[in-house]
DNA sequence: CATGAATGAGGGTTCATTCAT
DNA sequence: AATGAATGAACCCTCATTCAT
């Protein structure tokens, strides 16, 4: 029985097999917001997810691989809403576009705040997690060096400016969201985008 | 009996206790640094250490005593580090404070980057932890501010920027410690400042 | 479909749970008699069970558990005897049903002695063993309570006199059981029989 | 130095060693009495007894043999009461004899009820203890059945039923320690006497 | 593929006992 | 003799992972 001509899609089989991996996802997201990492057993995952732990294992090889697949998403996610972000701020002065930046870092952290601690502060970092952390902060790091070195070529190294931005920025971010005492996002944002343009336009 | 003989020295048991938890401490530090938290076995500290868990137990009593106590000393260590290098500063302008506080608090960190991973960022944090972590910091803020008032009269909330600041710096201490990828330390240091400075002088 | 196929038989996962669970009872049963309760481990009883640790603990919580399981099922046990040989005795007159209830009585305890000691004399008491204990006291202090205020209505107080008497066949009933030297079954029935006899039915 | 001649007394030595051996022992009876027999741990009962466990050791060598001496303790402390009361009763008849002998045996474990559970019940029985009762409990046979023989010289077995008796009053009094309810003392003495004094008297 | 019972290494902790001082 | 720090086997329990069904 020849597929429909023009499916653009996976096979049923495959199909069913990325929503299984969507759900085991969403269960271990609750979970370790709910447990932490190490009392966020593989069990209790599976158990959320509505299924066993063989079949869980099925679509993932171990406990860390479901983590790092967890943060890939994150970065993924983030990733996305900060460049559309951009593209909607559009070819606009730095500030505007360093406000844009930290408003959608703010609002891709916020969804939920405990499992960002899990995942960035009481997790084992497998290599394979530690070098897309390294690829999204280099990526946005090239970004920025680049259009630094167009707005601002009076600048002696703009890749280490580049670079203690977007930390700032990430810091910063996870941080507040990492906080027990709740900041205000806005006035937060107002800051920290008051610090980077000072930074990055004042020679 | 001449006065040096009995002079400040603790008696002989306390004296030895006293090295015998300077010595879990210093295995602690070790095997954290080379295990993380979870594979750090209060067995293999007390290895490290050389001697046995029993003993071990006799000073601290239980795993979670032992990171705190770790984290305890940091604090006191790098508080007293900060304190000296501003004392040192005496009543310099800003921008030299600043950088004052910022070079010590690099000096602090840059001893086991690895350490300071496992300790702030893959451990439980035990309430009492935590509240050290929050006094420390309100303190800085709580110095910071008053200083904001008498330079910058004209700051609208120095309390929110007097944090700002305290939080970047040791965000961006912390960053630069665990990062896998070593910066140049005083170059880093310069940014640092600059930023900063740039944040608490212009308007 | 004939009905007898799915008759009164718990579904294949249940049948094999309540299988294992007795496995384990049976093998803490052994453990326990000849080891005594502290040197009982629960890795000994899953040896023991022929099965690891980890499933002896997916079907008891902690070892305490076990013990309480264990006290209620020989509570259950010897109640049942009890009152099956109470209701062959029918409607006996007193010396006929006390006799009737010590020989139960020693008949559910012959069966492990050593057991029965680790069980009642050196074993930790979770307060919910000590109320199953508790209950089933006054269950029989009611009843013969009740009995003696219809046989003797002379008797002063009947619930004293009932509960005298009950503990005095349990304690002796433990004492014959926990004993080194084995005293001969039948002359200790009839002599603990003829005692009651004679503190109940005298004036 | 010769000792004092006609001194009928230990040496200083001798002295110190036994009056350190009783304080040990009173330790034990607080700490076993507060903690239980397995959390009533060496380390605990030496510091109760304002020493180090290593002089502790000295006196015993190892925790079983503290138990093995409280229970001897209690036991020849309960026989001279018990022989006291019976001399007091001079040759009194057998129903005053036996309620003189309840009632020494409870004011004996009236005591210290908790210290009573946990040497009787909760703790392990060395084989050097067992031997202990069973010497008890024979001597109490022996001297009743031979009262038996010369009071009732028509009874069958006059050693059976001493030592149902004896079982019997140690049972029951046992029981009235280790209960958590409390029974009324004096009508628990007059109800065992009753029941006693009718067994051994009616033929 | 799904299931979930089974596995067992390993973790933190305790405590009777020893031994250097 | 006294001390008390040190010892380390053993305990109860967890949880990532496997495998028979």
């Amino acid at each position: 029985m020849p597929p429909t001509r023009l499916a653009p899609r996976k096979s049923p089989v495959q199909a069913r097999a990325v929503e299984t991996r969507a759900r085991i996802l969403d269960a271990a997201r609750t979970v370790f917001a709910e447990h932490g990492y190490s009392a966020g057993t593989t069990n209790r995952i599976a158990d959320e997810a509505g299924m066993s732990v063989g079949s869980l294992y099925q679509y993932f090889p171990n406990k860390d691989a479901i983590l790092v697949e967890l943060v890939r998403d994150h970065i993924e996610d983030g990733t996305a809403r900060v460049l559309a972000a951009l593209a909607t701020a559009g070819a606009a002065d730095l500030p505007d576009l360093v406000r844009a930046v930290v408003t959608a870092m703010v609002a891709v952290h916020a969804d939920d705040r405990r499992l960002h601690q899990v995942l960035f502060e009481e997790s084992p970092r497998p290599p394979e997690l530690l070098a897309q952390l390294r690829e999204l902060e280099d990526g946005a790091v090239a970004v920025l060096a680049e259009r630094l070195r167009h707005d601002r070529p009076d600048l002696d190294s703009p890749a280490l400016v580049a670079r203690i931005t977007v930390v700032t920025i990430e810091s910063l971010v996870h941080r507040l969201v990492a906080s027990d005492r709740p900041l205000d996002t806005d006035r937060f944002v107002a800051e920290v985008t008051r610090m980077v343009d000072c930074y990055l336009t004042r020679r």
